[in-house]
DNA sequence: TTGACTGCAAAACCTTTGCAAATGG
DNA sequence: CCATTTGCAAAGGTTTTGCAGTCAA
């Protein structure tokens, strides 16, 4: 699984296994679906290895983001979130897309084909060599919308 | 044209038509297509007005924001950019989308409406209210391919 | 006139970096 | 051992805010 992945890339890479790097992708995975800040992981992190520290938390979502393992939203009002990376995602080479509630900020995610002919049509009508793409819903989840009724 | 509905619309709310707020939104009319971070906007309204404060661009866009007359890109990288808003946009309720450049940088909108069917399909299974959509393609510009050929 | 607006500087954020101490292999 | 990594604190970069003066209406 993910975590013997992790630790075998980082030795080839000649990088160490240190428990600080651990404990920060066990946070992600074990926080599948919630798509935390850097300061929700940081608090979730200290709560498991109590004297890390920030800066620590920065540079390995770095590492994390470089070897692929995390994924990052960037929504619209400038907040950064980050999730643990899907196995599917990777083999297919195509991130998944998220839905985000204006009401609550929950984020879910969905995976999605569709614009498979989009980018066909796009290369054809405009020569831009799409390679990857990013799908955004803003709207209102069901517990939101049923909350309004 | 916007111009007009911009000073029409401060003037509703009571707010006052300053030259300050005027430079901004025709430095934006005036770089349609450019998707100008606020340094870059902060630049170019200077030329026009020497004295302005970039305080008062970061109000200006926020202001402008708040009427919909200018809409905010947030880039996978977090960079953030502001482009005018197209009047068929803001009929229509939707936005439009972007192709951004891996290698150049070059941003360039298209229109699109392939997510309508998307957007119900996603509100029959998941009960996800969508009210608006954002699409970011990112790949080769046709130049940038070619260079590399 | 007078409340809204502005420029400036300070403050508030968030993220990165330099460095001496700690640690993994 | 020794190169990598860490925590801390300082530095950087960006955005917001407080305030006294300025300006539109």
């Amino acid at each position: 699984m993910n975590q013997e992945n992790f630790k075998d890339q980082l030795k080839e890479k000649g990088l160490k296994v240190t428990s600080q790097r651990v404990a920060v992708l066990e946070v992600l995975d074990l926080n599948r679906g919630k798509h935390l800040t850097t300061e929700e992981l940081y608090e979730l992190v200290k709560a498991m290895s109590p004297d890390i520290g920030l800066a620590t938390v920065y540079r390995t979502v770095q590492l994390l983001l470089d070897m692929n393992l995390i994924d990052r939203i960037t929504l619209d009002d400038g907040s950064i979130r980050y999730e643990i990376a899907e196995e599917k995602d990777k083999l297919s080479g195509h991130h998944h897309h998220h839905l985000i509630c204006l009401d609550c900020g929950d984020i879910v995610s969905f995976a999605d084909d569709l614009l498979e002919n989009l980018e066909d049509n796009i290369r054809k009508t405009t020569g831009f060599e799409v390679v990857d793409h990013e799908v955004k819903l803003y709207g209102y989840c069901r517990a939101c919308s049923e909350k309004h009724l």
